[in-house]
RNA sequence: CCGCCCUUAGCUCAGACUGGUAGAGCAGUCGACUGUAGAUCGACUUGCCCCCCGUUCAAAUCGGGGAGGGCGGACCA
């Protein structure tokens, strides 16, 4: 695979590349990759964008660590209570294999690391000192401010946080910074001061957040805007059904976006149309070959939004699918990690 | 170590002075209207009133103790 191959793999369906130059310069090289997930609450499908590119990097022959970052879930005001950390680690890490392992990816060739096992070393902790000393309090707050909870008496926690996650960068030897646009803030406060510590500034990929389904930002607690990796068929429907989708219009539309970033790219894998079937009365079916000629004939008016969510939901539920089998197969995974959920 | 303030619905808070078995807004649920959702209109739901003890016929409310959170002071040889 040729250098431009590459570097449209491991760029597409990305917000943002800081910097494309840099990751072209990368490529001459063996480049390795990192992202990480702090195992809070239950995954959703969202997640399921951003891991869907480590298949892609797999495919581009760059190598993957997969951080849990077990320590970061607690220190972000407590998220994950201490004691179900080993538990929720085992039940993210369970998940993010059956993502990408349905993603196409590999999850045999994935390095998996959990933060604990290296961010309590001497060296690490060091340099963590030395950052907190050279760091400002309204700097690590505004680099960490879409990624850890607000509040209004912040915690401590939330501030070591970014300082952390960046010296994870460097002590996973990972060239590339992955993760969604949320982290974006992070990981330019670590472009500017990792050098400063014994590292090097991390070329940084961004995955796009998706809406949530009931509009504006998906939201963890919400459990409307979001479909769960474990949600039955009928209840994939009853959300998606529920979904705020505005006729015609692109902007804040969940059901777009799922369709845009989690379907396609599955269909596109398999070199398949996204089919819509639609009664005979409103102009039976629809096929479209790519999501811009989908999104053109939704804006003209020409693809109802009942008949572009039937279509979705079949779609997502497909999607799902067996993820949703292996964590049902392993019931004690999320009995585990969410006590108060499943009893 | 000392002082002051806060803790009531999923969220933000009112009610406390003057005890009588709990309210508003937002959120949520359900209908109506749209071939979806939203918006709009109509209806509805939601509670260990932080915990314990006491006073009282009766305590969210008064008294005592405790827990959690916030703010300030003191200490700075």
């Amino acid at each position: 695979m040729n250098t431009a191959d590459r570097l449209d793999l491991l760029t597409r369906y990305t917000e943002e590349v800081v910097t494309e130059d840099e990751l072209e310069e990368l490529l001459d090289g063996e480049p390795t990759a990192y992202i990480g997930y702090a195992p809070t609450g239950e995954m959703h499908i969202g997640h399921f964008t951003t891991i869907r590119k480590l298949a892609d990097f797999q495919r581009a022959g760059v190598d993957v660590t997969v951080l849990i970052a077990d320590l970061h879930a607690h220190l972000d005001s407590e998220k994950s209570p201490w004691d179900l950390l080993d538990a929720r680690s085992e039940y993210y890490e369970e998940s993010i294999r059956a993502m990408l392992d349905s993603a196409g990816g590999d999850p045999e060739s994935i390095d998996f690391v959990r933060g604990m096992d290296f961010q309590l070393d001497e060296e690490y902790t060091m340099e963590m000192y030395r950052m907190a000393a050279e760091t400002t309090v309204s700097r690590a707050q505004r680099a960490g401010s879409e990624v850890v909870r607000e509040s209004e008496s912040p915690n401590l926690g939330g501030l070591i946080y970014s300082l952390m996650q960046n010296l994870d960068v460097k002590a996973l030897d990972a060239d590339i910074a992955y993760g969604g646009i949320d982290q974006r803030g992070i990981y330019m406060l670590g472009r500017e001061i990792l050098p400063d510590h014994g590292g090097e500034a991390p070329v940084c990929l961004f995955a796009p957040l998706l809406s949530g389904l009931s509009g504006g930002k998906m939201s963890a607690s919400d459990a409307t805007s979001k479909i769960n990796l474990t949600d039955d068929p009928e209840q994939v429907e009853e959300k998606i059904d529920g979904a705020y989708c505005p006729q015609g219009e692109v902007e804040d539309n969940g059901v777009l976006e799922y369709v845009r970033f989690l379907i396609f790219p599955i269909l596109e894998e398999r070199e398949e149309t996204f089919v819509v079937e639609r009664p005979e009365e409103y102009g039976g079916d629809l096929a479209f070959e790519d999501y811009d000629d989908l999104e053109a004939t939704y804006v003209e008016g020409e693809l109802h939004p009942q008949d572009l969510k039937n279509a979705a939901a079949g779609y997502v539920d497909e999607a799902i699918a067996p993820i949703r089998e292996r964590l049902t197969d392993r019931p004690e995974l999320l009995a585990d990690a969410y006590p108060e959920n499943y009893e």
